[in-house]
DNA sequence: AATGAATGAGAGTTCATTCAT
DNA sequence: TATGAATGAACTCTCATTCAT
C-alpha cells in the first residue's frame, strides 16, 4: 500500500557530508542512549534514526564506544550555555529579579529533553568515561560554579542579596527542581509533583532566604 | 576459560536452603544490576555473587526480568522503612530536634550503599516495571508523604515550626542531600562537595526556614 | 522424507565429555584449517564438523586463536612421532635396509592427510603464532636432526654408509619427498609425479650415495 | 579513522595511465595475497600498497577474484622466465659448469621475494582457480621440464653427464633447493639452515651423481 | 538444589562492493 | 580515473536459557 510514509523504507542511499550526517548520530545516539542506556542501544537504532544503515555509521565513528565518548563531550559542551547569560543582570536588580531570571533558565533546563536524556546518562554510564567526566567536572562544573558564587558573594556585599546559609554555598539552590527532575525521570511522567507548584514553591524559598529583610 | 584449570574459586557445591540462597541471589542482584544497569549486568554476574553457578539460578528465579522484579519489590519495601520511625518525637521537641533527627535518617539513607544502588536502578531501569513503579509510588511513597506532611503541619499548627514555602509542600526538604547523592553517582566520588559541609548547610537551610521567629 | 541421514540435522543435543568435544574440536579444526586456511575458516565449519554448533565450541576454547594456538600444538607434538622408531635397526642392518626402513616412515608420513593439512598450515599460517613454532623447531624439529645426524655419524664411522656430501648433512635426504608433496598440494592431485617413481628414483639416489662402493 | 585527521597520507589524488596503475596493483597484490593469503588480504591493504584507496582499484579489476586471477596469470608467466636460458651452454661445457649454471639460476630464483611470495600463493590457493593452475602446469611447467629433460638426456648420451638415478628424473634436482624454501617459509627466516651451506652441499650432490667418474 | 555442556538469538564489527560526485 | 559515503552479507563472540546428569 502506497501510503505517504516510505513504504518499503528503502529510500535509495542519502549522501551528507560528514558533518551533518555525524550531527545526525550524535542526535541520534543521544536519544537512544539516553532512554534506554549504553548496552541497552543497538548501533542498529542509531543508524536508524540517523537515516542510515548500522554499517554506514562505522563511516564516522570507529564503535560504539567512540560514538559514545563523542556524544558526551558534545553534550556536555552545549549545557550550562543556556545558563551561561543568567547573571547578567545590572546593578539595579532586585532579589526578585534575579531569582526569576534564575530560575528561568533552571526550569528550562531540566525541562529539555536534551538535558534530560543528558543527565540519565550521567546517572547511569558515567563510570564508562571517567577521565571525560572528570574533566568536565573540572573544567566546566567547578568552573560555572565558581563564577557563580563570586557573583553571589558581591550580591551580598552590596546588600542585594541577605547573607544567609543558601548564599554560603549557593550551588544548592538547584536541589528542589533536580528533585523534581530525578522523580520524573523515576515515574517517567510528570505526575509526581506539578512542576509549576514546585516551581512556585521553590521561588519563594529563594525568595525567603535571600531577600533582605 | 576453558583450556586451563582454575587456580581458585570451585567450592564443590555448596547447597542452601531456598530461602537462604535467593536471598544471595537478591542482594547480588541489587549489587550488580545497581552498579551497571539491567543490560549490561549478566545472570552470571549475579550467581557468582551469589556463590554459585548461573545454572543454579534458574532453581530459584524464572529468568532476568523475574529476578529484576522480585529484587525491586523486595528492596523498595525495605527503602523508607528506616525512616518510618523519624517523627515519633513527642510534643516537648523543638525544631532544632525534630531537624536533626529528621536529617539523622535522610543523611544515613543516601549514604547507605544498598540505598543508591537502589536509586540508581530507579533512574535508569523503572521503564522496565513501570506497574510496579506505580504502584509502590502510590502505596509506599505518597502514602508516607501524607503522613510525613500531615505531621508538619500539626507542628505548624502548634507553632513548633514556622509557617513558611518549606512546610507548604515540606517533601522538597530533602532536596539538598539528593542533589549531593546525585552528584556522588554521577562523579563516582564523594569529592563534588563534603557531605559534612552539605548537611551542615541544609541544617542552617532548614532552621532558617522552619523555626519560628 | 525420513531418510538414513539425519533429515532436519537437529539431533538433539548429544552431550559429550570435554576431553572427548575437544578432541573432536582439534580434529575438525586442523582439517578446515588445513583445507581453508585460518581466515576463511568459519568456526562454524569447524563446530558442524565437530557435531555441535558454534556456541557449544565455546564452552571448549576461548576464540578462534585459542583454537588454532592448541590445534597447533596439539599437531605438531604428533609429527615425527611416528618416525622416532626408524633408526631402531641394530648392527646387522646393511645400507639398503636403513634406506628402506627411512623411506617407509617418510613416504607414509608424505601421504597422510593429517600431515598434508598441518603442512599446509604451517607454511601459510605460521606467521600467527610465530613463538609456537620457533619452539617447535628448536625443541623438536633440530633435536630430531641432532639425533638423526649422529646416528648417521657412527654408521659413516662403522663403515656401514659411505661418506658423502649427504651424510654430511643429512637432512637434505627428504628433500625429493617433500618436493613431491608440495606439488601435489599445488596440483591438489597426485599427478604431477607418480608417488612410486618417485619413491624408486629417491631410492636408488640414496643407495646410489650412501651405499659403500 | 574518522573523527581525527590522518597526518601523514592523503597525497590528493593521482592519475596514472591505466597500464601503470594496473601494473602497480597487480605487484601491490601479489606482495599482500602472498604475505597473508587471499581470503586475509583486504582490498584496501592492496589499494594502499598501489597508492589508491580501495575504490579506484574497482576501476581496474571488476573484483577481488578478478585480481588474483590476473596476478596468478601475470606472475606464473614470468617465473621460469628467468632459468630458460640456463642450460644454452655450448658443447665445451664441464658438468662443473652446468651444474654451476644451473644452481645460480635455482638459488637465484627460491632468494626472490615475488617467486616466494607466489610459492606461497599456490600452496595455499590454488584450490581458487583449478583451471588456471591446470593450464599454467601442463603448459608452462611439464613443457619447460621436458625440454630440460631431453637436453639432459642428450647431454648423458655425449657422455657429458653420467647416467645416474637422478638424469633419470632431473627434475628432481631442484628438491634440496625447495626444501630450503619450503623451511624458510614456515620459519619466517633463513635461520634453519644458511643457504651457503646447502648450496654447497646442493653442489656435491649433484656433481657426485653427475660427474662422469 | 546445582552443575556444565549445549543452544538460539542477537550484537558489534569487518569487508567486498556500489553509488553519486 | 579516483574518491568517500553508504550498503548488505558475513563472521566472531556474548548471553539468556535449556537439557541431561
Amino acid at each position: 500500500m502506497p501510503t505517504s510514509a516510505s513504504p518499503a523504507s528503502r529510500r535509495k542511499r542519502v549522501r551528507l557530508k560528514p558533518e551533518v550526517r555525524s550531527r545526525l548520530i550524535l542526535d541520534a545516539a543521544r536519544a537512544e542512549f539516553g532512554t534506554r542506556g549504553f548496552t541497552a542501544t543497538r548501533i542498529e537504532d542509531i543508524a536508524a534514526r540517523a537515516g542510515l544503515t548500522k554499517t554506514g555509521v562505522y563511516a564516522h565513528f570507529a564503535g560504539k564506544d567512540a560514538i559514545f565518548e563523542a556524544l558526551l563531550t558534545d553534550a556536555l559542551q552545549q549545557v550550562n550555555a543556556g545558563r551561561a547569560a543568567i547573571w547578567r543582570l545590572d546593578g539595579s536588580a532586585t532579589a526578585a529579579d534575579m531569582v526569576d531570571a534564575y530560575l528561568d533558565g533552571l526550569y528550562q533546563m531540566v525541562q529539555d529533553p536534551v538535558f534530560t536524556e543528558l543527565f540519565r546518562l550521567l546517572v547511569t554510564e558515567s563510570q564508562r568515561v571517567p577521565e571525560l567526566i572528570r574533566h568536565w567536572h573540572a573544567q566546566v562544573v567547578l568552573r560555572y560554579r565558581f563564577v557563580e558564587q563570586d557573583l553571589i558573594n558581591e550580591c551580598v556585599r552590596r546588600g542585594l542579596l541577605r547573607d544567609s546559609p543558601l548564599t554560603r554555598l549557593f550551588s544548592l539552590s538547584v536541589a528542589p527542581a533536580f528533585l523534581w527532575l530525578v522523580s520524573k525521570m523515576i515515574l517517567r511522567q510528570d505526575a509526581e509533583y506539578p512542576l509549576d507548584q514546585v516551581r512556585q514553591i521553590h521561588r519563594a524559598m529563594l525568595l525567603d532566604q535571600l531577600q533582605p529583610r
